[in-house]
DNA sequence: TGAACGTCATGAAACGTTTCAAGCGCGTTC
DNA sequence: GAACGCGCTTGAAACGTTTCATGACGTTCA
């Protein structure tokens, strides 16, 4: 009952097996008149193909993998919503994982994918997974790197230019005003952190006034590692406090703003201004509706599927790395200094 | 080079194709001299079990469904975090669809989760899906449905007793002095908004004072809808607002907040008490810190995971339903009226 | 008229696994 | 010493699909 086979629509066709299979696969290598009887047949069966077969034998994956490393960030569900989008167009799932900056979940979730033989993999990934990645690669899974730079040039990768968003946040700060801006995050392994505290500095450096930069680390990048920083300015005397913060993100800058405001000790942004990045939908629901840098995420996602579904339709591409700008969005956050 | 099978294990270890997947499968059935022989071959070829045969073959499924209604909500994410945990535990990745609250995307996921053969479906429904798990179940495909109590007791559920939560958060808002409550969700098609409420009323008629208890409907439950709520309440003179509001859930709680207190014309909780439902990790670093009832979101999703794994291992059980108790958690924005 | 060709349909082989009946070797029991 | 039981291994069958060599049939062209 439960479990109708190809052979059984091609009985109640009254066709063969390899013409119910070309109707599925090729129509057009087919007469119209067959399409039509066994379409038919499959709709008075409900057959559904077998995902499972199709795979074992023709080789191909209607999955694809998507490892994230940082699920509480909101920006990655868009990422993935992206990559949805593009994924259910061509009909393939997708299997998730978030590792929690957890490097042996992240190996957990590569091997599982690898056993699924997914299509491809999509990652951002945490630590560094470049040789586990090629063994993928040699087993026929290509990868590629979202929001991260692939360093090498060995996989494709879909980013932002976290440099040049760097330095656009603290050109912004600059313009409106402040002069002693701290840039709050980390960790340093990670690149979208090192690569936005470079852009900072070469804001700050390029600035036509004098242009105070320092850098207060944080373990991690959610809204506690902020609150814990912004505790640490606070116990500063006020004279010693940054005048603006560009946090590494806006979770960052969202527990920032809560340690900050919270006991109302300072008032954002007359006395700090504060800057994030990722522009997710509550940064403009903050308690201070924050400025943040605009990533374009849904489209991050949908091109990482995108170059990924190319690539594993031809593997001898070679791999090419997409830069999105980001965009300055302005709200209280950063209002101009009087 | 790139795929080694069972048939290369075998020959390296020199035993048979049935011994190596029994050590695969259940090693106390095989000598632990084969074992080791058979572990060691594995170790040198860097074989990995391809999951397509098996599953086509044993028909058992490695992956899990989890179909979500509003993939804006972090709520969800919690969830799905649980599940995950308890799914890496058995092996089992999860295949992710966010639906977003559009009914043909909805559809579309489950005919892809069909075709994979998924093991189970844990599902956070939007639409009258009832017919379509019932024809999915017939085909050995079970389901779970989260954050619904399933009314018919068709299948079995993990939600959280939303009619307290509802009563617990209005008694907590009379508690603390307020008296003109409005309750702002929707839409009354889901039963989480329709259940909050009727915990509302349950809350305002027992109250030992006299309580108003208004509706204000929302087209959905995101921060926009709570801030277009936020809006039409800012329209109404001063003494026809309510003193306290029950948001939904956080999201049209945070959006509400924030057109409040935007342009600074209304005092939260001076003038009107906030409380939202979810306790996502945003509430507390809102504008003003945000009183919520917690769920626990990420025992939902591992107990959900739990109990589909159960059904699938044995399908005659019967359907039960799981509800866990919501937990009022306090912060400025009810802070008691003076 | 016959060769050549194009269009479709056919059915068996193959993908890599699990399962299972059968068999082997060896020790124990009567 | 035959019969039996036990622990383990074996190899073929089966899962449902795609692929591919083969061939049937009809049309075109020299």
């Amino acid at each position: 009952m439960a479990n109708v086979s190809i052979r059984d629509v091609a009985r109640h066709a009254g066709v063969s097996v390899g013409t119910v299979s070309n109707v599925l696969n090729r129509p057009d290598a087919v007469s119209p008149d067959s399409v039509t009887k066994v379409q038919a047949a499959i709709e008075a069966l409900g057959y559904v193909r077998n995902e499972a077969a199709r795979k074992l034998r023709a080789g191909v994956s209607a999955t694809v993998g998507f490892v994230v490393l940082d699920g509480q960030n909101p920006f990655y569900y868009d990422v993935i919503r992206g990559a949805e989008d593009e994924a259910s167009r061509h009909g393939i799932a997708i299997l998730y994982g978030a590792t929690d900056e957890d490097v042996k979940r992240e190996r957990v979730y590569l091997d599982l994918f690898e056993e699924q033989q997914v299509r491809g993999l999509l990652i951002a990934p945490y630590g560094d997974v470049n040789r586990r990645l090629e063994r993928l690669r040699e087993r026929g899974i290509g990868a590629v790197l979202v929001d991260r730079f692939s360093g090498e040039n060995k996989f494709s990768s879909v980013s932002v230019d976290n440099v040049a968003g760097g330095r656009m946040a603290v050109e912004h700060l600059v313009a409106t005003g402040r002069r002693r801006i701290a840039f709050v995050g980390g960790p340093f392994e990670m690149r979208q952190a090192t690569d936005r505290l470079a852009g900072a500095r070469v804001a700050a450096e390029g600035a036509e006034v004098p242009v105070d930069l320092e850098v207060i680390a944080t373990a991690a990048m959610g809204v506690a590692d902020g609150a814990a920083a912004g505790e640490r300015i606070l116990r500063r005397r006020a004279a010693e406090r940054p005048d603006a913060v560009f946090a590494v993100n806006d979770l960052v800058a969202l527990g920032l703003l809560q340690s900050l405001v919270g006991d109302r000790r300072v008032m954002v942004p007359e006395e700090i201004a504060i800057i994030g990045f990722d522009d997710i939908s509550f940064a403009a629901a903050a308690a201070v509706p924050l400025s943040s840098m605009r990533q374009p995420s849904k489209v991050i996602g949908m091109t990482a599927l995108r170059v990924l579904l190319e690539e594993a339709a031809d593997p001898d591409l070679i791999p090419r790395q997409t830069v999105f700008q980001p965009e300055l969005v302005v709200r209280r956050s950063t209002d101009p200094h009087r």
